[in-house]
DNA sequence: CCGGACGCCTGTCGGC
DNA sequence: TGCCGACAGGCGTCCG
């Protein structure tokens, strides 16, 4: 999916093209995403003013003048404004509709991502009232991290891709913020050091900033709000690099699978 | 409480 | 060429 910074990327896209706009009407092809769209959700937010696009973790926060819209892009979801006469594909599955004829369009071929609409403050939804700290804010750093690692009996990659721990560390930026602060993704989060769990921190938030530059990372999904591919994928050091020489040592990137999800490092430079 | 496995979906890719 | 299993950026839920 989407981590941090495809989201954000998105954001910041789409912010200057919907805020202050007019919601004309939500338009629901296919109400079956990771929750059922709710059938009442075009009602409550038609004629609606956006007042600002906001991101908790992965979740895109559409603010309206009552409630919220949470969308969440799943593994293979994206957002992009598209023009009316625009025909959607089988995997569009809705469009916020503007007064000037344009669609706010979500694709979304694996359909985890989701829509929910509340008129409550969305920090107190379910699905985002117990999320960790946002890596790139105050409050995340290498002694928050280090006091949760002692918490806890798991590997330390497992520890900085949970949501509760910290929020927008997906797999791609786990391995590759690992692989810059030389820790193995395997190593018991209870086993670390404070300095290095400061070098990871502090790494976290480098790689996150920097695939925010380059536009988020480009697999085969996700495309920007403009349609055009993040570049931060030829920045990518470990993952999806098996068998390739390590950017630092020269030696063999090995994968091996931590939880259900693969897992890339150097064994040479990563203890 | 905790940690680990399982599904939810569709598309793609590699091996036979 | 075609088929079939494995795998893919997430994450709530269930089970031991």
């Amino acid at each position: 999916m989407p981590e941090l910074p495809e989201v954000e990327t998105t954001r910041l896209g789409l912010e200057p093209i919907l805020r202050g706009q007019r919601i004309a009407s939500l338009e629901v092809r296919n109400p079956r995403l990771r929750w059922p769209i709710a059938p009442e959700t075009p009602d409550s937010v038609k004629n609606q003013r956006i007042l600002g696009l906001e991101r908790r973790g992965k979740y895109l926060l559409i603010r309206l003048e009552r409630g919220t819209l949470i969308v969440h892009l799943g593994m293979s979801g994206s957002l992009r404004v598209v023009s009316p006469d625009a025909r959607p594909g089988p995997h569009d599955h809705w469009d916020l509709e503007l007064p000037d004829g344009r669609r706010l369009r979500l694709r979304d071929p694996r359909r985890f991502g989701a829509l929910l609409w509340t008129a409550a403050p969305p920090h107190t939804h379910p699905l985002l009232k117990r999320l960790g700290p946002e890596p790139l804010e105050n409050g995340f750093d290498g002694d928050y991290l280090y006091q949760q690692g002692r918490r806890h009996r798991i590997a330390v990659k497992t520890l900085i891709m949970d949501s509760r721990i910290v929020v927008g560390v997906g797999n791609i930026y786990a391995n590759e913020a690992l692989f810059a602060s030389r820790i193995r993704p395997q190593r018991d989060c209870g086993r670390i050091s404070l300095h290095r769990y400061e070098v990871l921190a502090d790494s976290i938030r480098e790689v996150l900033n920097e695939a925010i530059a380059q536009g988020g990372t480009t697999l085969r999904d996700f495309v920007r709000d403009d349609g055009q591919p993040g570049y931060f994928a030829q920045r990518l050091q470990v993952y999806g690099r098996t068998g390739e020489p390590c950017p630092a040592c020269e030696g063999a990137i090995r994968q091996t699978r931590t939880g259900q999800r693969s897992t890339f490092y150097c064994p040479r430079c990563q203890r």
